[in-house]
DNA sequence: GAAACCACCTGTTTG
DNA sequence: CCAAACAGGTGGTTT
């Protein structure tokens, strides 16, 4: 009972640690925001942003206990977005954002799976990484690209299947302050990665991290990541860091049921594309996210999309009919 | 202010890590406890033994991931006594107990190694055990004890010393649902063992653990242990783990209160053991377990014990004259 | 400084 | 009847 799942929506194990080579050296040109007297505001209200004595701003972003330095910006806009974009490699995918997903954004933790995240960084310092992804963006446009993940446009023009592995209604808890949903065992066992045994093995591999994600779409292809872990002290499986995240943008209540599905999309080429997906399903009253994401995928194929029966066989995601 | 407190009573580092050799150590001994609508109290004092929905006892015992079961028995201290039993076998050496060591079970070990474990388990699960041991205690009728804990017979008989260290007046949250006991800081740090600093030199000491556990006895000389430790975000010391099976099984209410002893019991031979002691006094309507406690230890001895001043320095307990 | 994250804990429920 | 799972918690640490 150890199936594996496909390599692309297997667990991503996030290797946080070897990423900057400085071990300890603070070499970063780390701004003394002191001697402000210049009216300006001591802090930024973004996330890994900060002021500079020039009147720039520097990003910064956490991971392992040190600080990633991403280099300066002339805006404060320019910062917050070199934190997002560092923020899909270094954190776990979805993690918090300054600006939230957009049309383009969604797109970028595809164009990072290009390079190495030594790679990712030095282009975000030397100013280089826009440039490089709207170039990505254009070139994308014309021809099949060897992405990791699926894409909305691959999803939304060709045919695919997709097949529920199981489905919960949520517990107050598994929305409420715990952050976190419990992943009932017989489906963690079935469908999931073994994770009962971790927390060991710290010995001195540094190059092979701890951190079991496992990764996610949803209905508009946005990805969600999750820390799964089992809580041995209660014998459970759950999903940690990231679910919070998904429960307040998908405005999840106690008795919402989502559902978890394997899907496997054609893409342009004979290759074959397989994901996970998860999203709620048969939620009354409609939720202005789920109304806005599906909007912004296929305008014009708009239906009811997972709504309806659990056990049904065929039925359409994604603007895609699925049999 | 680093005062050790004598070996018998002192701190008993349970040593749940190290004992399969599992090296992901479903470590805690927790309690699945069965539900119960008799009134009954819901767990048991004893580790490894976990009511059951008929008013009987279960008792249980993990070794390498793996719950082991070791039957149902009628009484809760036949459930606590069958996993002393198996714990010689399945656990190394010395490891908790819920029971001291006594002129009897001190043979045990020596019993256990005419079987293997697995004819062990049948014999506890069979209920033939007991039998089997007390054949092989009347075949070999001579024995030598090294008892490492009082027994209530040894107090009851002799003479001994007890001091009250302090007392305290309980809050409705130490009997409520924090299932914690705060200690006053002032005795804590006088009286028990130091603590401030844990949950470091995790490096590879297999053998040590951090859980740091006191151990009393009530007047009854039922054991009781309980986790111990200081919450830096109150800056308290409080007893966690254990605190509220204690709290129930006495029925400790708010402004009751309890007293903490140090006792100095002689035993047959020469020998002084020292031990310490935690229960209820001064109650107003005497509870049924008190009044049962104290019977069933000293019948014709029943006076108000620790009724009384707190100040007192010398008075009976256990039937036995304090001075 | 607040919020999330983490590794524990436990009473209740359920096949 | 027994064993397990899990809903709902905790204090402490990191970001």
């Amino acid at each position: 009972m150890k199936q594996k799942w496909p390599n692309t929506i297997s667990e991503t194990r996030v290797n946080a640690i070897a990423e900057g080579s400085d071990s300890s050296c603070i070499t970063c040109p780390f701004p003394a925001n002191g001697c402000s007297k210049q009216g300006r505001s001591l802090t930024s209200k973004f996330k890994g942003v900060v002021p500079q004595q020039n009147g720039h701003w520097g990003a910064q972003i956490y991971a392992n206990h040190q600080r990633i330095w991403l280099g300066t910006f002339k805006s404060e806009n320019e910062a917050a977005m070199a934190y997002d974009s560092a923020a899909i490699r270094i954190r776990s995918g979805d993690c918090h954002r300054n600006f939230p997903w957009t049309k383009v954004t969604i797109e970028e933790p595809n164009f990072q799976t290009l390079y190495t995240t030594e790679a990712l960084l030095n282009m975000l310092k030397d100013g280089s990484y826009t440039t490089k992804f709207a170039e990505y963006l254009r070139d994308r446009s014309e021809s099949a690209q060897t992405s990791a993940g699926p894409s909305a446009a691959n999803i939304n023009n060709n045919e695919g299947t997709i097949k529920q592995l199981f489905q919960k209604e949520l517990t107050p808890s598994d929305v409420g302050k715990l952050n976190r949903l419990v992943i009932p065992k017989k489906y963690a066992v079935k469908y999931f990665p073994h994770v009962s045994a971790s927390t060991l093995e710290n010995v001195e591999c540094a190059d092979d991290d701890r951190d079991v994600q496992l990764m996610f779409f949803d209905k508009t292809m946005r990805q969600w990541k999750f820390r799964y872990c089992y809580w041995k002290s209660s014998q459970s499986y759950v999903f940690t860091r990231g679910w919070n995240r998904f429960v307040k943008e998908k405005q999840l209540k106690a008795n919402d049921t989502i559902a978890f599905y394997l899907c496997e999309a054609a893409k342009t080429n004979d290759a074959k594309t397989t994901f996970c997906v998860v999203d709620v399903k048969n939620r009354n009253g409609a939720s202005s996210v789920e109304n806005e994401a599906e909007e912004l995928l296929s305008p014009k194929n708009k239906d009811d999309g997972l709504k309806g029966d659990a056990e049904v066989e065929g039925f359409k995601l994604f603007g895609v009919h699925i049999k």
